[in-house]
DNA sequence: TGAGACTTGTT
DNA sequence: ACAAGTCTC
């Protein structure tokens, strides 16, 4: 990375899932402080290692999203230092200029983000550079919704009506970052890394803008649950990469629905789970779900994975993912139940099917999604609770119109038989999990 | 944000 | 014959 020399001390925003210039807490201390601001977002290598795929489509979505913002810098005088390596590699060559103060950040809740803020905010420690961080990801975060001894909460229910409680004005202020823009730091910067010197590939997967549709607010309750209609946000993407603030959003749900809001604070419980419990990012949140034997059968998991289980929504739903990066959020719950129900298999490997497709992958909601699924779970369904692929099927897809969008070729003579019975694979499920648990 | 067997009450 | 409630896994 080819940095200037600098010439007066300046204190650096680092983006990480924050990539938006206004409501942004921490760009907004950064840009109030009364230093110069150089924005930065790192390409973590350690983060690019582990994507399997050379044409990741998050990949290309931070792509775009930070070549975008580098350009509204440069039309600002200033710009946008986008570099690629490990964190603590870019955090040595700033330090090497001398002339760097602080860095301010958002807070990151997942298990690798809380090891690698440890590892920058030691090394700057020990240069005298300080590590300022903001809530900004969630609107209530982690540690602040907890039960009257402290501890945390691992019902959603009781959660939820905390987490109401302990609202304050400023949990939904927003930060006007944008109106400050003028204390960016006046300098040009490097180019940006191309997606080959990254060592990736554009996807040409498309991505919803980050628009709300009001309407969609507003028939939220009603419409949510059809995979056929557009009754669904479709912000997770930008929540995740916080192109859209979270309390935007959540204004939104105060304002026009219930269910919305709820969705959100289901977001802010897994991340508050997930930061108390990072252990079960990886085990069963309850362990002795670890001990049911799952069965290990990968011509199952292929048709899984390639919508060809024979059982039509759940075939609809992989497909759609495979095909968009996205699904709906009805058909995760049942493709999720059919692989922990149904074909015994380890929630595990579905959550890492997800991690690798869905665009929106948030590791906290993914994992907490799952094992919901699996029964492993905090406040999780009761392991006897098997959907019934058929018959939600016929409460919510009833004229089959996504079914026949995803699988054109279902009610032909190429379509597969089912690879389970779903008597049998239900029974075998409850009896297995049973044994297992007790 | 289950499923299925069984009960009770209604026609 | 069937809707609606209850209990169990």
């Amino acid at each position: 990375m080819n940095l200037p020399s600098f010439t007066e001390p300046f204190v650096v925003h680092w983006f990480r899932r924050d990539l938006r210039w206004h409501d942004n807490r921490s760009l907004h201390a950064a840009l109030t402080s009364g230093l110069p601001v150089v924005p930065l977002f790192v390409f973590d290598a350690n983060i690019l290692k582990s994507l399997d795929d050379r044409d990741d489509a998050r990949v290309t979505f931070l792509h775009q999203t930070v070549s975008l913002m580098a350009r509204e810098a440069q039309s600002r005088g200033s710009g946008l230092l986008v570099a690629h390596g490990t964190p603590s590699e870019v955090m040595k060559r700033l330090l090497e200029t001398g002339q760097f103060r602080a860095v301010y950040a958002n807070e990151d809740y997942e298990p690798y983000a809380d090891e690698r803020d440890g590892e920058v905010s030691l090394l700057l420690g020990g240069n005298d550079v300080a590590f300022h961080t903001f809530t900004d990801h969630v609107v209530q975060a982690p540690g602040e919704v907890v039960k009257p001894d402290g501890n945390p909460y691992t019902v959603f229910t009781p959660f939820s009506k905390r987490w109401h409680a302990n609202l304050k004005e400023e949990h939904l202020r927003a930060a006007p970052s944008e109106e400050h823009l003028d204390q960016l730091l006046q300098w040009s910067a490097p180019n940006l890394p191309t997606f080959k010197d990254l060592g990736f590939e554009p996807s040409d997967i498309a991505f919803p803008d980050a628009q709300v549709d009001l309407q969609v607010v507003r028939n939220y309750a009603e419409t949510r649950d059809i995979p056929s209609v557009r009754g669904t946000s479709r912000i997770s993407v930008h929540l995740r990469f916080g192109t859209l603030s979270i309390r935007e959003a959540a204004k939104l749900g105060f304002k026009h629905s219930d269910k919305w809001l709820t969705e959100l604070i289901w977001r802010d419980f897994y991340q508050a789970i997930m930061r108390a419990f990072p252990h079960s990012m990886i085990q069963a949140f309850k362990p002795q779900y670890d001990r049911v034997p799952w069965r290990h059968d990968d011509a199952h998991f292929e048709a899984w994975k390639n919508g060809k289980t024979g059982y039509p929504l759940v075939d609809a739903g992989m497909r759609e993912l495979r095909a968009t990066g996205f699904m709906h959020n009805r058909v995760r719950m049942v493709v999720a139940s059919f692989l922990c129900k149904h074909l015994l298999l380890d929630w595990r490997l579905g959550e890492r099917h997800f991690a690798k497709h869905l665009l929106d992958f948030e590791l906290a909601s993914n994992v907490g999604g799952w094992q919901w699924a699996a029964g492993s779970g905090c406040d999780a369904a009761p392991y006897f609770r098997v959907f019934n692929p058929t018959s939600q099927l016929e409460k919510f897809d009833p004229d089959c119109a996504y079914v026949k969008t995803w699988v054109p070729e279902w009610g032909t003579s190429h379509y597969p038989a089912p690879i389970v019975e779903h008597k049998m694979a239900r029974q075998r499920a409850i009896d297995t999990y049973k044994a297992a648990l007790t």
